[in-house]
RNA sequence: GCUGCUGUAGCUCAGUCGGUAGAGCACUUCAUUGGUAAUGAAGAGGUUCGGCAGUUCAAGUCUGCUCAGCAGCUCCA
């Protein structure tokens, strides 16, 4: 058998020969470091045997992929750890997950304090350093196992494993665990680890099965990455919009007002006011929509038509009794029936289509009480909704504009590198759950692929993830925390005309039923508040910030002069202020989070003292120093030229 | 909706066995003017401790309910 190695050498190895012996066989220090192997390029244990010809790779401790091998062994000895601990604790399941790993146990919640006590036992249990043995079952023998050490969670998973299963178990000192690997020879390999937070998560992601309770950990390979990933976690946390929006009096919440309704404050909403001016002017003047303005609420009937009321009553808010009401109203969840009517106003003829409504567009979606957060989950939301009526034959051709619309506005404000793009797909498995065939799900499917193809997107399939009407195309981005979010999405439809009885009249004369896509450029303007103010940690672009110029007079002989500074500036449309503290405190600069501004203009200073001050700053100097006039036109140009949209990069 | 944590001055927080509110920063006034993350001194600031009940001679502190915020789970047209 022939094995060969990363370098290119190749080695004679007997059938049967473990990864771990090949490392052995090169070297003792080889074998040392070793976390894992990887055959053919697929990760494995190190007891893995050789069973024909392949490329061997010897993942060592130091190489990134050996993350995942570390931190599942961590999660094991976290495990026995709580055994020790808490005996009485069943072990559910314990993976590595990408910030670390995390084991559930059905046990009570875990403290703060009990953690500290697991992360002790933890070290006790590594310093002992135990081999890790692994040993496999047929699956009857397997279950029997686990019945016997009563532990219930994993007599489940192994039950949903095939009949010809062979189980495999990995053994540390006493404690015995399902499970397929790969792990590290021995728990010594664990040179760094942290238990970060505990929390409930419900049994196999069951809302529906006992909740169980969570410790999350992370680990590496060495102490200093371990402090690296803490210390950029905290850094990650700094830029959280939910902290950093209410320190910066961009939004608020009050409880007597509600979960998720939050306040768009003065300096948030200049933030989101030029956004939507931008959006708006752009899609009308640049790519062919048309604007509309529909109500906020309807009466249910709306809602029975289009299907809401019996899927999604539990989402809406409604307005009176169906029992006792004669007329019950429900805010609305989603613009797409008020458009619908819009086109259905009169008769259209193919030669109009494509039509493109676009509209600024409050929802409101009545969300379980625990899933507000920020600005990113509230329950009134307003977005850049549109609705495209379209050709069939126009379809790719639209479907591929939404979506150059979209980068565009990722690109002018700097996101594009942040986002993942998914075909939502449907699932070919479970038909029951879509409307139309088969041979129409993978057609429409075939032309988003090439679609995105086109636009040179790289992109992911989701199987599932579609609209029970039809395939979409959703762009994610993630947060400081490393949660997926939904910021924008483009749909595909081509069942809603028909449930609304929509339709053009063709060159033949004949009714037709018009194809349609559901989409937004720049998502719900709250969401993407949040996703700006956390890539820029506050630090906004130009034309974005709330002020764009602060004046700073050294002293109050000043003040008059930057006062009418200030006011020319606003003449000129540049957001500006007065700093009225800096007559007191002279040229000093206290405010840490001043360079949010990104222009200050010293009045009175030496130049090369307001040079220490600020890199961003702009010298006007003594009054007669240098015409004023012409300085306000430096600026106000220099300004504008970074409000036209263009991103500002700073470092 | 579920599990856990939190809610005291504008902000960040302390408040020990229930005994009747505290610090730092910010703010105001005065002094100072070369102090580039914080000049010196003085002062003001809580309808009293998210809200509502209860226990008690006495509750920020104990109990119940409730509202809101946070982390996670679940959900997310």
């Amino acid at each position: 058998m022939l094995v060969t190695l990363k370098d290119g050498s190749k080695l004679e190895v007997d059938k049967g020969t473990t990864v771990y012996d090949v490392a052995s066989g090169i070297s003792e220090g080889l074998a040392r470091v070793a976390a894992a192997g990887e055959i053919d390029g697929e990760l494995v244990d190190l007891r893995t045997e050789l069973t024909d010809d392949c490329d061997l790779n010897i993942i060592t401790t130091k190489d990134p992929k050996a993350l995942e091998v570390i931190r599942h062994t961590a999660s094991h000895v976290m495990a026995e750890a709580v055994q020790n601990l808490f005996p009485d604790a069943k072990v559910a399941i314990g993976p590595s997950i990408d910030t670390g790993f995390y084991y559930d146990f059905d046990h009570a919640p875990f403290s703060r304090e009990d953690l500290d006590a697991i992360e002790a036992e933890m070290k006790r249990i590594i310093k002992k350093g135990n081999p890790l043995e692994r040993f496999i079952m047929p699956r009857d023998e397997a279950i029997e196992y686990m019945k016997e050490r009563n532990e219930d969670y994993k007599v489940e998973l192994i039950q949903d494993l095939p009949e010809d299963a062979v189980i495999s178990f990995y053994k540390q000192g006493d404690f015995i665990d399902l499970c397929a690997g790969p792990h590290l020879m021995n728990t010594k390999g664990i040179k760094a680890y942290k238990l970060t937070s505990s929390s409930g998560a419900y049994w196999r992601g069951d809302e529906n099965r006992p909740m169980l309770s969570r410790i999350y950990g992370t680990a590496y390979d060495n102490k200093e990455d371990l402090k690296e990933h803490l210390k950029r976690m905290e850094e990650a946390r700094e830029k959280d919009h939910n902290r950093l929006g209410r320190e910066m009096e961009l939004f608020t919440t009050v409880d007597v007002i509600g979960q998720g309704l939050p306040l768009i404050l003065p300096k948030g909403t200049i933030m989101l006011q030029e956004l939507q001016r931008w959006i708006e002017d752009l899609e009308d003047n640049e790519w062919g929509y048309i604007r509309t303005r529909t109500p906020l609420f309807a009466k249910s009937d709306l809602y029975k038509i289009s299907g809401h009321w019996d899927h999604y009553k539990e989402g809406m808010f409604v307005m009176g009794d169906e029992e006792k009401d004669r007329e019950v109203f429900a805010l609305r969840p989603m613009t797409c029936p008020f458009q619908y009517y819009v086109y259905k106003n009169r008769q259209h003829s193919y030669r109009e289509l494509p039509l493109r409504y676009s509209e600024t567009s409050t929802l409101f979606r009545n969300e379980d009480s625990g899933e507000m957060h920020g600005l990113t989950r509230v329950r009134q939301f307003t977005i850049t909704e549109g609705h495209l009526i379209v050709r069939p034959d126009q379809m790719v051709e639209e479907f591929k504009g939404c979506l150059a619309l979209v980068k565009h506005c990722l690109e002018t404000l700097g996101l594009e590198s942040d986002v993942t793009y998914h075909l939502s797909r449907w699932d070919p498995e479970n038909p029951d759950k879509y409307e139309g065939e088969a041979e129409v799900w993978e057609q429409t499917e075939a032309s988003i692929r090439q679609v995105l193809t086109e636009l040179d997107i790289d992109f992911v399939e989701d199987v599932g993830e579609a609209a029970f009407y039809g395939p979409k195309v959703d762009i994610n981005t993630r947060n400081v925390y490393g949660k997926d979010d939904t910021m924008i999405t483009i749909q595909w439809d081509a069942l809603m005309a028909e449930r609304f009885d929509m339709y053009y009249v063709d060159e033949k004369g004949d009714k037709v039923r018009p194809y349609m896509i559901h989409r937004t450029s720049i998502g719900c303007y709250e969401r993407t508040l949040a996703w700006i103010i956390e890539k820029y940690g506050g630090l906004f672009p130009t034309w974005l910030c709330p002020e764009q110029v602060r004046v700073l007079p050294i002293s109050e002989k000043f003040m008059d002069y930057a006062e009418s500074v200030n006011a020319k500036l606003k003449k000129n449309g540049i957001r500006s202020s007065v700093d009225m503290r800096a007559e007191k405190i002279g040229y000093k600069i206290r405010d840490s989070r001043m360079n949010r501004v990104p222009y200050m203009v010293i009045i009175g200073a030496k130049e090369e003292e307001e040079k220490k001050i600020s890199v961003r700053s702009r010298y006007l100097g003594d009054e007669g120093q240098k015409d004023l006039d012409t300085f306000i036109d430096e600026i106000t140009k220099e300004i504008r030229e970074k409000t036209i949209r263009e991103i500002e990069v700073e470092e």
